[in-house]
DNA sequence: TTAGGGTTAG
């Protein structure tokens, strides 16, 4: 030790160092070289060690000259094992995540005391900064004492420093740091990799994963996270699927990932194989794991199975309750919705925003007014709860189809908050059905400035017209969504047999096995109307003759998914369809019957919620 | 003793 202390040191002299001391110790100095020459006596003089003060003559010599750093360095690493600086690191860990503002200031008091920090305290120190919306400045600081001190070569301080920025979103501070550290790893790139996903930029992160050395379980996690996040969740399966071919084991965040991305998709049958994966790994005691299951099996339209998940968990929190009762709301089980708000009331758990919107959902669906405005009332005076966007996007929607529309008008008029698409375009759906021109016109004329692309809203009041017998008007719609240039979206259904996603797009016919589906269907068409089945040609925008519309109709995507489940599933299996759209009053109406006539449960889930047919009724009770 | 990924609405 004390040879490698007594290398020859030639540091220029400091004039601001003259005369002087260092707290606490009687030895006096006049430059950094001065003070090295005399740290090198002490040890020499086989001094206590405890005189020799090492932290405190390498942060003089850190902070004064260039040539000192190195020496500093040196010293710095004897003292590194103080276990001193153990007990303040072990403080700083402790704050930097329950107080970071107080790790700041202990990180300050640790700066003027006689000890120096260590790589472990820098790390700490960042970490509080990170917290801080209002530290970036603080943490350049640090940054620029760990330059000082030489820790930069130090691989996971640099890491931090990344995070550091990344987190403050100084990107372009963050991929300086990144490119110009020393050395990097698999966390370096996952750091800026986690940053991009969040930022949306998806198509930089997957560059970065592509060319990263190594990859982890959390850079495979990360990227799925983020496609699902961006609504990408073919991708995120896929890259899923990849993971799993090159043997990397996923995890817990993984599967969540994974299980949100089988409910956006309704892919019932992976979701069934991650919630076995699961099981076998003991996920399903991780809370977050249980409550995507939850909601995987809700939004693939398996509530009874949710309810399993949800009855077997050992520790439940409010999001296990919300996503119950959400689920049970777009299944049209309104009543079970409120009995398990019920249970959730006495189990003691306290409510959140989400919670209500389920409520409220399940309110507007199954018409229950009363009910809903004392929920509404409830969440703000009971809960303290101030109303978002969805709880006033439910209320005018339970208004509305209540047939309330002046009421809902006036509700509009009084939000504290500025009304959006949902909330006008749930009165055009109330004046729909109740036939009020002029509340769906009231509506249109600021849907129009809110989300004018929007074809369905166009396509609502032209039926409202139509409806009306104002057959000029509802033309009229139809050359306003040409002069805007509004398209319209078109409808999809997907039906999974036997692990295989079959697409269906309404008007087109490149599925292989169109020709014997449009045979099963007229065939279905026959009996469909010798039990009352006749068209709705309403539903159809488009200037054609009415035999044409029916044909349009019968191409209805909705209706080949289901004619194609029918004849290529055993008699008695429940067919499951996915729709990108609301479902039209025309196929509402035929599926129903083929229900009754196929003797067969079928599932559909379309953007708002689910429809269970079965023997000729529909859970939503014509009510959506 | 230090860094990186996750849940319910719309």
């Amino acid at each position: 030790m004390a040879s490698s202390c007594l290398t020859p040191l030639s540091s220029p002299l400091c004039s601001q160092y003259s005369s002087l001391s260092l707290p606490n110790s009687n030895i006096a100095f006049s430059s950094p070289s001065h003070l090295q020459q005399l740290h090198s006596l002490l040890i020499k003089s086989g001094a206590p060690i405890s005189s020799l003060s090492f932290p405190q003559i390498a942060s003089v010599c850190a902070l004064s000259s260039p040539s000192a750093f190195s020496y500093a360095r040196h010293l710095f690493h004897r003292s590194a094992d103080s276990p001193e600086i153990f007990l303040w690191n072990t403080h700083l860990n402790t704050l930097s995540s329950s107080s970071p503002s107080d790790a700041l200031l202990l990180f300050n008091r640790l700066l003027s005391s006689n000890l120096l920090p260590n790589t472990f305290s820098c790390s700490f120190a960042l970490k509080a900064c990170s917290q801080l919306s209002h530290c970036l400045l603080t943490g350049k600081t640090i940054h620029a004492l760990i330059l000082k001190l030489g820790f930069d070569p130090d691989v996971f301080l640099n890491n931090t420093l990344v995070h550091m920025y990344s987190s403050f979103g100084a990107m372009a501070d963050a991929r300086l740091m990144f490119e110009k550290m020393p050395k990097s790893d698999a966390v370096s790139y996952n750091i800026m990799i986690a940053r991009l996903t969040k930022d949306g930029e998806m198509e930089l992160a997957r560059e970065m994963f592509d060319v990263m050395p190594e990859r982890s379980v959390r850079s495979w996690t990360s990227l799925i996270a983020g496609y699902v996040q961006w609504k990408n969740p073919r991708e995120a399966v896929r890259l899923f699927v990849e993971m799993e071919e090159v043997g990397v084991r996923p995890n817990e965040v993984t599967v969540v990932a994974v299980l949100a991305a089988c409910a956006d998709l309704g892919a019932l049958d992976l979701g069934k194989r991650v919630h076995q994966y699961g099981n076998r790994f003991g996920f399903l005691k991780n809370v977050r794991v249980c409550n995507t299951l939850i909601d995987m099996y809700i939004k693939c339209g398996c509530v009874q199975i949710a309810r399993k998940v949800f009855d077997e968990m050992a520790e439940r929190t409010v999001v296990s309750w919300s996503a119950m009762i959400h689920g049970y709301a777009i299944h049209g089980q309104g009543d079970d919705a409120l009995e398990l708000f019920e249970e959730m009331r006495k189990a003691g758990i306290r409510p959140n925003p989400v919670t209500f919107v389920g409520l409220l959902h399940a309110c507007s669906h199954m018409g229950l007014l009363e009910q809903g405005r004392k929920f509404f009332q409830s969440m703000i005076c009971d809960y303290n709860i101030v109303p978002e966007i969805e709880h006033y996007g439910c209320m005018v929607d339970l208004l509305s189809r209540a047939g309330l529309l002046d009421e809902s008008l006036d509700f509009i008029k009084k939000m504290q908050i500025k009304p959006n698409g949902v909330v006008w375009g749930a009165l055009l759906g109330g004046a729909r059905v109740y036939k009020r021109v002029d509340m769906g016109e009231e509506a249109i004329r600021q849907l129009i400035d809110l989300d004018p692309l929007n074809d369905g809203y166009y396509v609502v009041l032209s039926n409202i017209y139509a409806d009306a017998g104002r057959f000029d008007d509802a033309a009229k719609v139809r050359r306003l969504m040409r002069n805007k240039g509004v398209k319209k979206t078109p409808g999809w259904s997907t039906i999974a047999v036997d692990g295989v996603i079959h697409e269906f797009v309404a008007g087109e016919s490149d599925h292989a096995q169109v020709e014997e589906i449009y045979r099963r269907w007229d065939d279905l068409l026959v009996e469909l109307r010798v039990r009352g089945y006749v068209p709705d040609t309403s539903v159809v925008l488009l200037d054609m003759a009415e035999s044409e519309k029916e044909s349009v109709l019968y191409r209805h995507s909705e209706k080949l998914a289901v004619v194609f489940g029918l004849m290529s599933t055993p008699p008695g299996t429940v067919i499951r369809i996915m729709k990108n759209l609301r479902v039209c009053n025309d196929c509402h109406a035929a599926l129903k019957l083929i229900s009754e006539i196929a003797k067969r449960e079928i599932i559909v889930r379309d953007r708002n919620r689910f429809h269970c047919f079965r023997d000729g009724v529909c859970s939503c009770r014509d009510y959506w």
